[in-house]
DNA sequence: TAAATAGTGGACAATTTTATCCAATATAAA
DNA sequence: TTTATATTGGATAAAATTGTCCACTATTTA
């Protein structure tokens, strides 16, 4: 479904998001054993989200990553996917030709797209802060 | 959402069923000509496809790939992706655990559930008979 | 200002996926 | 039985993704 690195990408997301309404900034160490994952190649993902700014980081001691208030409230999984996977959900066909493309579809063409829209409304509809305060009350994890 | 070998997988098999109605054996060149795939790659998938009778194939002259009325009547999307890429679609989770679970869920499972469920469905209740009658109409594409 | 800390960026390595090549096998027809 | 044809299987190769290492920059604090 995503790549690694958006997996990776949303977990973290959401970690930064929960410590954040803790008043919280977490390391990059923080991050990759809160959410298991390979610190060096956490980092990469977390300068891309960084830059599209869906999360912010700050240098040196007391630095960090975090989310403020304007991130934790308009950033959507979609905004995460989009920046790490590009936007092949959106305009990728299922059965892997170029483009979908209503005009000449393939033979899976509305079977896909109607999930494929439906992905596209929860991805555009569930905010990174809804899941954080799952997360925070333990109802979720972003490990095992 | 499938890997390409699945990909080309699924055209492949839905190519062949239209030949087949037509009581036609294909060959490999045929094969990856009508679907525009690498043929030597596109041989892999199809020995793959062969060995879990989802096709058959015939070796020699006047050999070729082609499904018989007891394929084409069984042969769902699942069955091809289940051959290729496994029941990864079925238990694996959105996020990257390391399967669902519903006692410890990541923060989306709630929603990926939710359209995973629908896709599985979608994939189990659709044959490659259906799709090949389709294509056979000029109704859809497995190559631009 | 010096030292310690934390993210950044670039090069590089490992792994997985995708793709190619070729000899071997099976089969049909001449 | 020979020849031609078509799939099979194994060994490689190329490309993409995932993962690592390390020197550098920015920033805080002593
Ligand atoms: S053309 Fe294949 S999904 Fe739309
Ligand atoms: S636990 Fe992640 S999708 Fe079910």
């Amino acid at each position: 479904m995503f790549s690694k690195a958006c997996e990776y990408g949303i977990r973290a997301s959401i970690f930064i998001a929960e410590q954040s309404l803790l008043d919280r900034k977490v390391s990059l160490k923080d991050v990759a054993e809160a959410i298991d994952s390979p610190a060096a190649y956490t980092s990469k993902i977390l300068q891309k989200l960084s830059r599209n700014n869906i999360i912010n980081s700050d240098k040196g001691p007391t630095g960090g990553f975090s989310m403020g208030k304007k991130e934790l409230e308009k950033v959507k999984l979609s905004s995460i996917v989009f920046a790490i996977d590009g936007e092949s959900i959106y305009n990728g066909c299922g059965l892997g030709l170029k483009k979908c493309n209503e005009k000449m579809p393939c033979p899976v063409h509305n079977q896909f797209k109607m999930i494929r829209d439906e992905l596209k409304k929860m991805l555009e509809t569930t905010t990174v802060l809804s899941l954080a305060v799952d997360y925070e009350k333990g109802f979720s994890f972003l490990k095992r």
